[in-house]
DNA sequence: ATCCTCAATAATGTCGACAATTCGCCACGG
DNA sequence: CCGTGGCGAATTGTCGACATTATTGAGGAT
């Protein structure tokens, strides 16, 4: 009856399931139920949590076990302002570096980025947003600056405030999207920078209006 | 002053062996030696090093135990660059948020460390710089980019290249700090940020002058 | 001399057991 | 009614033992 998925690493699995709001914030994270849970030795868990607290996705207190950490309202704004700022950077390097290639990738991406607009397809856009954004980061060659994007915890953002539900967002960000697109193509690293730089300061700014949102309707949690 | 209580943690103590070069890169760090070294058991050793695997301190590789991470030339100068953008950013804002308080114990740590450039003591010169750093970021406000500027190598940067033997350094980048100090003081953030980028630039540019200079005097380990 | 095999060694990865700690619950007393 | 103090279950922290995996070195064949 032990029906044991062999192949399960503990970490990506773990990480999966906070991002994708599989398990909500403040939710306790018992070790032994999560091994069961995923087929895998409590060792191995351990040193899962160990990881996410060390990279802020889970908090971890002594003798007290670990939960999903939660983000604040405010701790969600610092986080995208962080983002904009070494976004911009990578959007600077990215414009003297990208390579025929690259620009190939990002326009593919694009398109597909229509396509899903048009068919109203939000879960689909976000995930090709968060595409369109790591081929930048590996355009700019920047694995430093990369890695410390990627370990923000902005994806978990997008879940946790769900910024897609307002109105005319999807087609704003496209347009976004396209102008950073032409200034990567101009091999324009000012323009790049500008253009990424506009665009996160519209993600926080539709950041602040679902924190409104949530507001309004009404929560029982403070931020 | 933080005091530190004798701190038995693992991690602790591994990171300050780290990053005050006590530890060679490349030094390949066994559970059982460190574990006897330093008084606890393998657990605690193990979980150590998972967090300054993630921390990217130290390189963990399955089956083949834990080395100190070697940080190359190029990443040096990477890590130096994501610096001077998060760190422009925090001295931005501390320049509209910074207290009384703030600027006296700035101008507290600016004192001693002209004190010690007088007297030619550069390593103390180097943690005071350090506080001065950290003061900024207490009082920038913003936790989630002072986490991750703390969490730069840039510590044991400055060891492994010793970058404070550059003749003049230390006077000019005191005339640099009080440049920061002067735009906090009038709180002017576009003053402060620029300060705080043209001192991490020369930063970066003694960086490229001590690769340099390590290149010439002939090492055996490429960058 | 060089390459290959294979045992010996050393270190890591994992598991189970047990001690230590926290937290909920309930009886008790003011 | 409310605070208080102490069981007891649940959970984490730690240790030792053992399996697994890399590495080293000697010896032999070509």
């Amino acid at each position: 009856m032990k029906r044991r998925p062999p192949r399960a690493d503990p970490y990506h699995q773990l990480r999966e399931a906070i991002v994708s709001g599989q398990l909500h914030p403040n939710e306790r994270l018992v070790e032994a139920a999560i091994a069961e849970r995923i087929g895998a030795g409590r060792t191995a868990v351990r040193a899962a949590l160990v990881r996410l607290d060390q990279e802020g996705l889970v908090q971890l207190e002594r003798n007290r076990g670990a939960r999903v950490r939660h983000i604040s309202d405010g701790e969600a704004m610092e986080i995208e302002e962080v983002r904009a700022v070494l976004e911009g950077m990578l959007a600077r390097r990215a414009a003297d570096r990208i390579t025929a290639d690259g620009l190939r990738e990002l326009r593919h991406v694009m398109t597909q980025m229509r396509e899903h607009v048009e068919a109203g397809d939000s879960i689909g856009y976000s995930e090709l947003n968060a595409t369109f954004h790591q081929v930048i980061w590996t355009a700019a060659g920047h694995p430093t600056a990369s890695n410390l994007v990627g370990g923000l915890k902005s994806q978990g953002i997008r879940f946790q405030y769900q910024t897609a539900l307002r109105p005319g967002r999807a087609e704003r960000s496209l347009r976004e999207h396209e102008a950073i697109f032409g200034a990567l193509k101009a091999h324009d690293g000012d323009a790049a920078e500008a253009a990424m730089r506009e665009h996160l300061a519209e993600v926080l700014d539709t950041l602040r209006w679902a924190i409104d949102s949530q507001h309004r309707t009404g929560r029982w949690l403070p931020g």
